[in-house]
DNA sequence: ACCTGAACACCGTTCAAGT
DNA sequence: ACCTGAACACCGTTCAAGT
């Protein structure tokens, strides 16, 4: 259960250099989080204050610029998920951890969606990362299973499914509807609930 | 309940011009199913026949293309609910529904999620189209309803929630997996079926 | 009233030259 | 070993000229 490291191997790698990639991760969050998706690598490169040609050396196409952060934050949406869940005791997680992805996915802009439905599982580093997040995931469910606050059955990948709505209806641009995002909420969390209770 | 004009005001149109614009959106169909959403406004022009500009007439920039493609197909969508709504009787309506609907996306290529989440409701074409969807929604609804196949409480906007997660799943370019759809679309009809039956 | 090919502007990407 | 600004290529958009 070792959270994975976040350049791979960063072998040889000059102090500058290394400096220089995280740099430019956290200008492009900015940027993006800013001016959307169609945020431009100048200004990106210009904010981590280094050349364009810099930003291609780190990430070959600003395609994989997108991917490395959205990598980046899921590994932090992975690390909170298992500090959750180690706290966690007698209640349930599952449901109070998906509220804190929904908060981490607007402040995002929707980042994931946009660059998951091109590039999911085409990049190894989504993919390892994704396979953490559905064992965590997994390890969630067991838990409220043991408490018998989620019905038998229900998979990780159900739950995915089932939030990609509610993330859906979150980050459309007009939507942030704090209601209904909500209320959406509620009703995924009735579809894997045991007990057609109706308050929870 | 009249189902809208496809283009609005067709006025003082010249044949030629609305001939045009008929295989512009026919030829964005093609390009956007072999290439994605990707693919470039000169081959659209091109396999319409015009030239570039007249392109930028009939739509004023390529996200407005996609839009009005995307409006087309929604309509066309919405008249195939219509009819399946008329023809059914003494049989539920929403989840059979749903699967046509899951296949024409698919067929897409994703065209809706690519658009919708920029501009939704931004495009008063889209805005319109989307209460005629949300209206046929409810009708189905209601029709389940009176049968005792879908449980009160359950409104348009959470049909759409919960299926933008299966059409995620069904439109991902890896995910075409049918039998996770499948699944996922049963776990959908559970969380607004009446009964907890399991078999349904 | 509508069409067109050529030109423009922008942005992702690469390259020759620097240290 | 790494960096850079200038050049390249591509594509969405506009314009002057045609019919």
């Amino acid at each position: 259960m070792v959270v994975q490291q976040d350049s791979g191997e960063a072998r040889h790698q000059r102090a500058d250099a290394a400096r220089n990639r995280e740099r430019l991760l956290a200008a492009a969050a900015d940027v993006f989080r800013e001016r959307g998706l169609g945020g431009g690598v100048g200004e990106i490169a210009e904010r981590a204050g280094v050349g364009r040609a810099t930003l291609f050396r780190n990430f070959p196409t600003k395609q994989a610029l997108m991917v490395a952060l959205l990598a980046h934050e899921m590994r932090q949406a992975i690390a909170q998920g298992r500090q959750t869940l180690a706290e966690a005791d007698d209640h349930g997680v599952l449901m109070q951890y998906a509220e804190r992805v929904i908060a981490l996915q607007q402040e995002n802009r929707g980042l994931l969606q946009a660059v998951a439905w091109d590039a999911y599982m085409e990049d190894p580093e989504i993919a390892a990362t994704h396979a953490d997040l559905m064992a965590l995931l997994d390890e969630m469910i067991a838990h409220d299973q043991q408490l018998g606050l989620i019905r038998n059955g229900i998979s990780a990948s159900d739950v995915m499914m089932l939030m990609k709505g509610v993330f859906a209806v979150a980050c459309s641009p007009l939507g942030g509807d704090a209601a209904a995002v909500e209320r959406h909420l509620q009703l995924v969390g009735q579809a894997i609930a045991t007990a057609r209770d109706g308050s929870r």
